[in-house]
DNA sequence: CAATAAATGAGAATAAGTCTCATTAATTTT
DNA sequence: AAAATTAATGAGACTTATTCTCATTTATTG
């Protein structure tokens, strides 16, 4: 797992230290999109607060990892590396959970048509897009009971 | 526009302040969605505030007010009437406008049954969902040359 | 391995949003 | 319509997420 982060790193030229690999380990440990606050009592302490920010500025800037706000305003980090497919998100209003999920291709092809027009009627470059749903876990969501 | 404002209000059975008729009035005179920031300078200083995001947080509650994030963080809220159909939202990364945008029957019908095989796969009730689009306008958009 | 450049930690600074509380305005009662 | 009651406002203090500063530590390069 260290070597995954440290492979990642390199990969993008980024030099290797403590923090990045820990902040790496982490997100990739947890596998979906988390909370900074998450992440931050994932990581205990080890880094320090102004560090992970910069952290996690960094890994934006070398485009694996995306942020998005839930719906209850919290800050919410996902690494994208290249195993991982064009997905959307699903958000618990109850207990804050964020899922990935996969529409299917016919969606998408149909989106894409949508984003063409668009693109026209507006007179626009549109460069990327997000379908979100918000709702409820009805029962055995990691978090709620 | 005063007695739209007047009307708005008592509909909701929410009392009729001068804050909330201002705050109210900014808005439909704008139209579309806008930042905070853009509805404090239109307002001049008129409203503390404190009071502002009271009112806003008024507006949400009885449901005629929706709020966001912008990709660059800042928020956005926008008034939605009896009369504002069902849309979806274009950003410009270059001047931050925010533009409604309405997509076809066909599509919101695609989207629907995709939100229903969710449900299912996810045990998840879902309440609302979000199309965003991200992009630049390329020419004559209000706020870039 | 020394020199240079970049990253880190700790805490100060900033800014969006909320809270408090004394004052003012709206609504209800009479 | 005025008095009594209740709710909303303004001003600024407070909170909290994020950024910034700068002295120190850690990587990288030669």
């Amino acid at each position: 797992m260290i070597e995954d982060s440290r492979k990642i790193l390199s990969e993008h030229s980024v030099s290797i230290t403590n923090p990045r690999i820990l902040v790496l380990e982490a997100l990739l440990e947890f596998g979906n999109p988390i909370t900074i606050d998450e992440l931050q009592s994932k990581l205990k302490g080890a880094v320090a607060k102004s560090t992970l920010y910069r952290v996690l500025n960094d890994l934006k800037k070398i485009k694996i990892l995306n942020e998005f706000t839930s719906p209850d305003n919290s800050t919410v980090v996902e690494l994208i590396l290249e195993d991982h497919s064009h997905h959307h998100h699903l958000f618990c209003s109850d207990c804050g959970e964020v899922i990935d999920v996969e529409l299917s291709e016919e969606f998408e092809i149909m989106l894409n048509k949508e984003i063409e027009k668009v693109q026209k009627n507006f007179n626009f470059e549109i460069t990327d897009h997000r379908v979100e749903m918000f709702g409820l876990c009805t029962d055995q969501c990691a978090n709620c009971k």
